[in-house]
DNA sequence: ATTTAACTAAACACCG
DNA sequence: CCGGTGTTTAGTTAAA
């Protein structure tokens, strides 16, 4: 079906707009984007290992030479050369690779570009190529876009494209651009001073431009921006594929984001036993409100896992909303919140929780789900799918440190929405009680809206007939290259799994949500009605030794014994001591 | 500005 | 009587 010579990107808007963007096609960006990943992912190895080797030197050198420490030293020299050797075949796999999807005509690199932003490679590249990527799919090209994406990772669509469509790619992909290493360290969190203003009314609106990825049109108001999206943003093909583009994006950068912060994690932990630097803490940068902090700092054992990159330190949650403000100081436990996010996001809570189990167990964060979610969470983790209350008490301090103080509060708001609500069913059982949840009424309490761009949610309802296809090619292709070797290598890599979980459960919601109002639901469409619930491997419940997080910073002067029958409410709470 | 959902607090009943 | 459980009401807050 594809032509062995590069087409031009006229010619591949062409087949986007008018043709659909096959299954195929998907996978080929797909494999497109993996094999950037893949690059990434081995310069932030070699990168690791490079620093990793540069403090070791600074250290010997301080500490004064002795023999064995030299052995070190060499030793660590020919890991890095290893590592150096490692990253090259990748690399020429890697342009092999690319060569491979430019002959497919997919991607049109222009070699001996000599203009290679470095500023986009200190970002890790993957955002200019990601954008270069949106230019692929959506035809736009311009030199100077990933210059200007610098100031604002996160806004891949709008700024940068212009109209003036010019065939003039620079995508860098070369390998000399890894390997120089001149790529000071990333700050993710420039995009925090992002003036970006999204205005209040449209995340696809602002500065009276529509800000569909690739799209700039200039819309004066916004009723005529609404009339624009649902003429020129409607729902066909081209729309859903750039959804799915842009859910890779998304998923690019968090993925990102949490290399850094593990790194960030490592880097502080490591320097934490010489320094005098206590405050090194997971910071959970992407929660919908760095509000929600409590007093993790002092809390959440920093030297808990100081070289083992494999356990989250962080949320990665699916939605990178906050500024991702990096502080060393404890942050401030304010009042409530009252959204969670996974009801208002729509987030799927088994995913994110999934992916930050460890975190929430360790950090003293209040996890962003409504009471309603965590039960159901719990009851629905349990073998039997019921739970007493105690068992219900048991699981929330035993995955929230959160819910470790102020037990009679939270107790009590348990009870309450246990009461409440009517997703939750009292069981009368041989001994007492049990709770049970009803999966259609949880369902059913909540028809609020999902957030984001509006068009997406209505495409993928309408569009539920062919999302699975393209869904089900996401998760195969997935599957298929989900680079087994490599992201073992730095972090086991939640994210792609995620994120094939949050489209299947998405969809899962949005389904259900159209099932009452379904225009013309074809029939036979639900391969996956029956899966609400994507299954986290609970841990068996003895697992959890008592050395959880293994805190010894706690300011008052009650040790963290976390015992899971001991209750913690008992404890005097001295939380305001700011 | 109004409504809604979530949270917190608390009163109360029931029961072992 | 006490403590755990369960229900209900009321007030507050943030978001829609």
């Amino acid at each position: 079906m594809m032509t062995p010579q590069v087409i031009t990107p006229q010619q591949m808007q062409q087949i986007l707009q008018q043709q659909v963007l096959t299954p195929q096609q998907l996978q080929v960006l797909l494999q497109q984007q993996q094999a950037l990943m893949l690059q990434q992912q081995l310069q932030e190895f070699y990168k690791k290992q490079q620093e990793q080797l540069q403090l070791q030197l600074l250290q010997q050198q301080h500490a004064g030479k002795q023999p064995k420490e030299q052995q070190q030293q060499q030793q660590v020299a020919t890991q890095q050369l290893a590592f150096q050797q490692q990253l090259l075949q990748m690399q020429q796999l890697q342009q092999q690779h690319l060569l491979t999807l430019q002959r497919q005509g997919l991607l049109s690199i222009q070699p001996g570009q000599p203009t290679l932003p470095l500023q986009s490679l200190a970002q890790g590249m993957i955002p200019a190529e990601l954008q270069q990527l949106w230019k692929e799919v959506t035809g736009s090209h311009t030199a100077d876009d990933v210059v200007c994406n610098n100031h604002s990772t996160l806004d891949l669509s709008t700024t940068c494209v212009s109209s003036t469509a010019q065939p003039k790619t620079s995508l860098l992909l070369n390998s000399q651009a890894s390997t120089n290493g001149q790529a000071s360290v990333l700050t993710l969190k420039r995009e925090s001073s992002s003036h970006e203003e999204y205005t209040h009314n449209h995340p696809l609106y602002g500065h009276g431009v529509c800000k569909w990825p690739g799209c700039e049109t200039i819309c004066e108001d916004f009723p005529s921006f609404l009339k624009h999206l649902n003429s020129e943003h409607a729902l066909d093909d081209r729309s859903t594929a750039q959804c799915r583009v842009q859910m890779q994006v998304v998923q690019q950068l968090e993925l990102q984001l949490s290399k850094d912060k593990e790194r960030l994690q490592a880097m502080m932990s490591h320097l934490h036993v010489k320094s005098t630097e206590p405050k090194a803490s997971p910071q959970p940068l992407n929660l919908v409100s760095s509000a929600t902090l409590s007093k993790t700092a002092s809390e959440a054992s920093p030297q808990s896992l100081p070289h083992t990159p494999t356990t989250p330190t962080a949320p990665l949650t699916p939605i990178t909303q906050g500024p991702s403000v990096i502080t060393t100081t404890s942050i401030h436990n304010v009042g409530p919140i009252r959204r969670r996010y996974s009801d208002k996001y729509n987030i799927p809570i088994s995913s994110d929780f999934a992916q930050n189990q460890e975190f929430y167990k360790n950090a003293e964060v209040r996890p962003p789900f409504t009471y309603a979610s965590l039960i159901r969470q719990g009851i629905l983790e349990s073998p039997e799918k019921q739970l007493t209350l105690n068992e219900i008490y048991n699981w929330f301090t035993r995955q929230f440190a959160y819910f470790r103080r102020n037990a009679a509060t939270w107790k009590n708001a348990v009870r309450h929405n246990l009461s409440l609500h009517k997703c939750f069913v009292r069981v009368e059982n041989v001994k007492g009680a049990v709770w049970t949840v009803d999966e259609m009424e949880f369902q059913k309490r909540r028809p609020q809206k999902i957030s984001g761009s509006p068009t997406l949610i209505k495409n993928i309802q309408t569009s539920h007939a062919y999302c699975s296809p393209l869904s089900a090619a996401l998760q195969a292709s997935m599957a298929e290259n989900s680079l087994p070797l490599y992201t073992t290598a730095s972090m086991g890599n939640p994210a792609l799994n995620s994120l094939a979980n949050a489209i299947r459960e998405d969809l899962n919601g949005v389904m259900e949500h159209t099932s009452s109002n379904g225009s013309d639901s074809s029939p036979g469409r639900s391969p996956m009605q029956g899966m609400h619930q994507v299954h986290v491997k609970e841990e068996p419940l003895d697992h959890d030794d008592n050395d959880g997080p293994l805190s010894l910073v706690t300011t008052a002067n009650h040790s963290p014994d976390f015992d899971r029958d001991r209750d913690y409410e008992d404890e005097p709470v001295n939380e305001d001591m700011e």
